[in-house]
Parts: structure tokens; sequence; C-alpha cells
DNA sequence: ATTTATACTGTATATATATTCAGTAAAATT
DNA sequence: AATTTTACTGAATATATATACAGTATAAAT
């Protein structure tokens, strides 16, 4: 998103104040009470700066119809919660859905797409428990050391990610569980994320 | 709160969709077109009664003017995250906050005061690891078998609780760390609080 | 039985508000 | 060097909007 001026700065605080404060967005006389313009047309042109820029949508003829757009990623929404079952892969498919929470975007320090709900022990080590939310970002591109969701044929599983040559080991964080040994090209693998988050409800 | 009649609820619910759609609040015309109603008068009362009952505040004079105040408890907040020091209370204290971090109202199944930073691995194996976020409830009403923030004297640490008859011993979930026993009336003792829930941030 | 609250239509209007036009001036970009 | 963007003042205005007033009718409370 393109850079803003130090006034247009102050403008974009001041709606976002305004807002926090009262419930719904400034007039353009509002804007200038609060920064001390003389003319509604600094508060205007100001307006339509942050539009172009992107900051704000403004529906125009409406009294007070300013949106904030860079707040509609940080809004609260809900993401879903996934069980995380023997057989069959984490797909956002209704019937896997567990239910949905709400989350603040910026929870953790990446985006992520759904939460795994944990069963059983096999992550122990890396603090993993039982019932455990892993917050799951889906992508194939996955580096030594990640904590990913890998799927075999229709079995789906949380284990440390080692990749050398042609060859994947995908690791447990128990001794009690024993290594898996793949190949790159075994047909039926499939790497659905990985691990970038995690929240324990009690 | 006082009950609403089946058409203050949806004209509540107009409101509440109207904000989540636009950004800002419904005028008077709005309202009529988004329930059906032809004059602007039967959205001025329903607003009025809204208002009366709590529900709403309306600001007289200001176009689009309303402001829910049934939502105020379920708008993001903030809570402060304390670092857990190994000399030092996790007060509220200004120099003991790390950061404030964006969270929702039913996150955890408990609600809590503050998240603790995580040092060292004395309870890893209950998965709690180092640099994790442990949501803390400030109570002293804890029961065997809890995770709690326990204070002697200056020593602040995060243990299991167990107490029969006078004593109470702090156990570690790491066979590294010893346990810790001590008398229900030992001076400098207190429980700070429990954890009810934790976060990982990557 | 009377008052009050609910649930509207319909009209009218003062004013709150967006928005355009005319300028001035400095800073940044091309 | 010319153009665009930023950053305003100041005045004017169409219209968006809150809000009051006059009704009608039913349900609930006192």
């Amino acid at each position: 998103m393109k850079e803003l001026t130090i006034q247009q700065k102050k403008v974009l605080q001041c709606i976002k104040f305004y807002i926090k404060k009262t419930g719904f967005p400034p007039t353009r006389a509002d804007i200038c009470r609060e920064l001390g313009f003389k003319s509604p047309n600094a508060a205007e042109s100001h307006l339509r700066a942050l539009e172009k820029k992107g900051y704000i949508t403004i529906e125009n003829g409406a009294s007070r119809g300013i949106n904030l757009t860079e707040n509609i990623a940080e809004k609260s929404q809900t993401i879903p919660v996934i069980g995380l079952v023997a057989a069959g892969s984490p797909t956002l498919a209704d019937e896997n859905i567990e239910k949905h929470i709400p989350y603040q975007e910026s929870l953790f320090l990446s985006d992520f797409d759904y939460f795994l709900r944990v069963k059983g022990l096999s992550m122990k080590d890396a603090g993993i428990m039982e019932d455990d939310l892993v917050a799951i970002k889906k992508t194939s591109e996955v580096r030594n050391g990640d904590i990913v969701v890998a799927r075999i044929d229709d079995e789906v599983t949380l284990k440390y990610f080692q990749s050398s040559g042609n060859q994947i080991k995908l690791i447990p964080a128990n001794d009690d569980f024993d290594e898996i040994y793949i190949n790159k090209e075994t047909e039926g693998f499939f790497i659905e994320g990985k691990s970038v988050g995690l929240i324990r409800e009690n």
C-alpha cells in the first residue's frame, strides 16, 4: 500500500479515534474541529487522498460515509477448527469442521488458514499435546525443522519435516513413535501445510 | 437489560448488519429501506425505543449518530504480556509489560487477566515451552493439578499445584527440576493465579 | 377504564453534510 | 522547467438527514 504523508496519517488516526469514541465515522467538519482546519475542503481533499491510496473507501453522497479498508483484515473473523482424524485429509469440507472460533488477524506472526485439533501425543516433546489447536498455514513450501501436516494416502499426521536429496523424513517428537521415511515421488504423499502457532484452550 | 420486542430486535439486527456491511451506521431512511417501512418515523420511534432500553445511544443532531452499547464488551481489546523474570512478581506495572496483544473475549474457556511469557523448560512435559504465552487468571482459588503462578518472596514460578493438609507441593513437569515444598503459612508465599490457556506464536 | 407502549403512514422542515468552485503556496516528482 | 501532489482558506449549495407534528390502530400495563 502506498505511503502516507504525515498529515494524511494524522487524518487517518483522527478517523480511527473518532470511530472508537463515538461508534460512527466523522464528518468533514468533525475532522476540521479535531485537527484545527478552518475549511471543510481541507478534510475533503485529505479524505480523497486516503481513498486514492486505498486506506479508506468513501460512499459518495452518504453522510459519514467513510469505511476503513485497512481494518478489514483486522476485523474479527472466525476460523474453522478441523479434527485431525486418523483417516481422511483435513479438508475444509463441512463434515470435518468441528467449530468456528473467533480470532484476531495479528494473533500469530504469520497468517494461517485453519486450526487443527491434535489427537495423540506424537509431538509431545515439541510441546504439542492432545486437543491442542495448531494453527496451520496451507503451503507446500516447507523447510527442514518445520512442523508440517503431511498426508500419506488418507492418513494425516503432524510431524517434523526433514528432507535430504530425494528422501523425506517425518520425525515425531516422542520416542514412543517411529520416524517415517518417504520418497519425494511417493504416490499419495502430500504436504498440506505447516504449523505457525498453537492455542491450548485450558 | 430490558427485553426487546420482535420488531425492535429486527431493527437492532438491521443496524448491526448495516455497520458490518458499510462500516458506518444507517440513517432512518436506510432502516426503512432494509425493513420495508414507508415512513422514516417508523425507524425513528424504534430507535428511540432501543435507546430507552439501553441497547443503543443516539447522538442528537448528528447524522448516522447511532452507537451500539451492547457491543462494548465484545469489542476487541488488548491484553498485556508480562515477562516471567526470575526475580520479581508478575505485576501489571508498566516496567514488566512486554507488549499488548489483541484478543477476542471468547478465545479460551475462561476469562483471564494477562499473558505470562514463559522462561525456561520447567513445565515442558506439560507442553509448556520457552517463550510460550500462558493465559493467567488472577485468583488464589486453585485446585490440585492446576498449573499455577506461585510467588515465593520475589521468585515467581509456573508449576503444578498440589496441597494436602497444611503442606503445598509445587511440582515441575520436567525431571531435571525439583519439587518445591512449602507450608501454607510460609511468609512471602502467594498464589498469583492459574493457567487457563496457552498461545504459541510460531 | 385509562394510560402507556407498540407499530406504523404521511407530510414538512430546519439543519447537518458532502461536495464543488475559486484561490494561494510550498514541496515533490517528472 | 513544467507538472503534479500536498496542504490548506473561504464561500456557496444541493441534498441528505434528523426530527417534529398529525394521524390510525392494536396490545399491554396500571
